[in-house]
DNA sequence: TCCTAGCTTGACACTGTGTAAATTGACAAG
DNA sequence: CTTGTCAATTTACACAGTGTCAAGCTAGGA
């Protein structure tokens, strides 16, 4: 068996196999991908993912953690805290989001798949969901501080409806059923969300 | 083993059948349901089940129809067809959606987890989204020829982003995660959707 | 009485995950 | 130069769940 894949040689082995599993998540829409398939990708033997990886949950949440840091996530972030009021900051969430969400993809559905059945899952991606979650929240208190926000709407109410408009799944239908672009996505969510909460 | 369960002595086997599935599956949320708990909750040996179904995935695909039949899903949709405007008929399909959910989660969520892998579960997942979406699309299309869709919307892009806020997974996130009641989730829909939607 | 439909039982193949034990090869420290 | 350790290897196996197959049982109708 060949010791490696050219393109990584220099990583050890624990990132060859983070990068392997990252790809075939990607190209395969994060489903159907075998212990196995990540081994051979990885070039080690099946048995050897054992040894890095407690199991398969346990690999899929560690190479989630592995792209965010690889992506900074949390840098990309950094526009929204800059912004200098809820309309701006609300609109920049939404463009971050419609630029992150296609290179999570993969990862993304692979995880949607499993937490039904996977506790560990779960957390994962609730922990996810959590973070984007208070970005929802941080751009709607924003917006109350300022007055901006529509009265019939409470933070707690609005940060909800932001946050279901914003679902990984409400993108993956706009854009992979309906056909929008990267762009339609995030001028027609902009558009909705600013008649939906800002008071006119 | 005992030839059939009380509650449904009458009903023949095939029914029985789909019958315990439909428990089953809004039971347990749809999820870790095998095939020898159906054929437990049924009265039958678990390959009896082979001669009815060719398959799991039969089997839920046949218990979805057996549900859309029982529970009249079409009967229930008149209303919005005779809605005397598209306002109203918005409306009312959203307060439908509202009642219809928590009738189907767990089968939806069943439908759901396997749709990613199962070939004949995303057509019969796609063929109720798409019923769904021809609910919205008629709503969207009676607000156009009274002339009240808001002006930057088509009927295609509006469409597309009413089925978005109307998916499962939207309900299931405010409802199941957020805490809102149907009453919620239905007047602050139709309260964004008149929003985004309704000329003013 | 015989046939047949519908079910039963028991056995088994297949896939994918996860575990276990014994072995190899490389490299570092004594 | 040996010894120990570490990472990975190979082979083997257990287990769950789906789906298949063959043979046998039973009730009801001709």
């Amino acid at each position: 068996m060949v010791p490696y894949i050219m393109s990584s040689k220099n990583l050890n082995t624990r990132s060859r196999i983070l990068e392997a599993t990252w790809k075939l998540m990607e190209d395969n829409q994060g489903l159907g991908t075998r212990m196995s398939d990540i081994a051979k990708a990885a070039g080690i033997s099946r048995q050897a993912l054992y040894l890095h990886f407690d199991n398969r949950t346990d690999l899929l949440i560690a190479t989630t953690r592995y792209m965010d840091e690889k992506m900074g996530v949390e840098e990309s972030l950094e526009p929204t805290r800059n912004a200098p009021n809820g309309l701006i900051r609300l609109r920049e969430f939404i463009a971050i989001m419609g630029v992150h969400f296609p290179n999570i993809q993969g990862m993304a559905r692979a995880l949607l798949a499993i937490k039904e059945t996977d506790a560990a899952a779960l957390m994962a991606w609730d922990e996810r969901m959590g973070a984007i979650r208070e970005g929802c929240e941080a751009a709607i208190k924003m917006l109350k501080d300022e007055n901006r926000l529509a009265e019939e709407w409470s933070v707690e109410i609005a940060t909800d409806l932001l946050w279901a408009m914003l679902s990984f799944q409400n993108w993956d239908q706009l854009t992979n059923q309906c056909g929008w672009t990267t762009q339609d996505y995030v001028t027609r969510l902009q558009q909705q969300a600013e008649q939906s909460f800002i008071a006119s």
